[in-house]
DNA sequence: TGCAAAATAGCACGACCGTTCGTTTTATTC
DNA sequence: GAATAAAACGAACGGTCGTGCTATTTTGCA
């Protein structure tokens, strides 16, 4: 985490702290890359169209890069930053166990949802790399078990807390949430369905209150502590 | 059968009628196109590439489609018939209700699982095409409305027959399952993680379970007909 | 203000793309 | 067999792509 001040940018001046006033321009490219790359898939990204985006030559943008996966990877790093930004900080500055958690969920989905129509990196760069290996894909698995990892830990944390069942399988109950992610962005954004952002909600509840209070092999000894109760369908 | 020409690939189906032989090399085209999709999407599928795989020039190839779009929508349907050939239609003779809806998510499961090598169109089509209109996507998602209106009639018929809490809203269900499959894709295509099939099989089993005996509003009335008891973590 | 260095433009190359068209080979029918 | 229709080929076109080059402009600093 060196991390040189990279700010929101929105306007597009006044930015990079350092000299060299490349660094602006290349946050420039960087950030219609990212809009492309949401909408066009990673693989989709092409010099081209970038630099008639930003107004500027074919080999004026490729000179910030090098080569096409460069950028593209460099894509992929100004998402995870904006994604840890958006979605990690902001939950993780909460009390751990399963408010820390849910506050990971809502955010995640509050994210996934803004991206309806322009797409989550994570999850199409997914489709598109799962058969093509190289650095790029190398770079997104990296990305994606980074994340997998944090809520791995929150998960685990709410266990030893005691906000959710002992014999709770952090994988398991990980890739059930992550699947509700995947289904929203699904209906969400392909197939265009009203209400998904609910479904996955309603889901994750169900979920929690499932590790919480477990329904299956153990009566209901431990209690969640906030407010899992009502499912509200 | 004629058929003494090819049978280069070894399923050589003979769905083209014995009738002129362009329907038998169409569907050689088709299987190898099919072949070409699952790996690079459905959107990097080539007449070149393809052109080469079969042996034939660019041209002939070509011919027999009239264009790249029809290609790719007859890549679309053939995959609709294999998948109802090997996840549907085998699982609609088991007995309605939940017998049925679970030999829907097995064989699902099983097609996805086998597919870990190749990919699955549906799904990878749904992240290539959720942001670009057109004849393509129609047929995609034509093809996933219909599979999830099988599913969704699946779960209604379990409600109906007392196999499912009578206050299941079959969407939110399907919406759960859905994803238990996404991130079985998920993780055993692009992440590479052992187990993702037991996942899925476990989160099935918990969904199933949630929604045979109810945990939350109402005490447990329904009883689940088939053994879903133990969820073995 | 002047000058080196950094940033950008302009141009061309080779590769691949889908598509068209005229020709040639192969298959079917009489 | 010949006559006819279907199928496959081969070359070419216009297009976009990423990527090397070499100029030219712009920037930052002494």
């Amino acid at each position: 985490m060196p991390e040189d001040a990279k700010s929101a940018h929105e306007g597009g001046r006044e930015r990079g702290r350092g000299a060299h006033k490349g660094q602006q321009t290349r946050a420039t490219i960087l950030d219609a890359a990212l809009a492309l790359a949401s909408q066009m898939g990673i693989e989709g990204l092409s010099i081209g169209a970038l630099a008639e985006v930003t107004g500027m030559s074919k080999s004026g943008v490729f000179a910030h890069f090098g080569s096409r996966e460069e950028l593209q990877i460099s894509v992929i790093r100004e998402y995870h930053e904006r994604f840890e930004e958006e979605v990690f900080h902001p939950a993780i500055q909460k009390p751990r166990g399963l408010p820390r958690l849910r506050a990971l969920f809502d955010n995640w989905v509050a994210k996934v949802a803004t991206e309806i129509d322009s797409g989550c990196i994570y999850i199409s760069g997914a489709v598109e790399f799962d058969d093509r290996p190289g650095p790029v894909r190398d770079a997104l698995a990296g990305m994606v078990l980074l994340w997998h990892g944090a809520l791995g830990r929150a998960i685990r944390m709410a266990v030893d807390l005691g906000h959710l069942r002992p014999d709770t399988d952090p994988m398991q109950m990980l890739f059930e949430i992550h699947g509700l992610i995947l289904s929203l962005h699904h209906d969400a954004r392909f197939l265009r369905s009203a209400g998904a952002v609910e479904r996955a909600r309603v889901g994750f509840e169900r979920v929690v209150q499932y590790y919480a209070t477990g329904a299956s092999p153990l009566p209901a000894t431990a209690v969640a502590p906030s407010g899992a109760a009502s499912v509200s369908v």
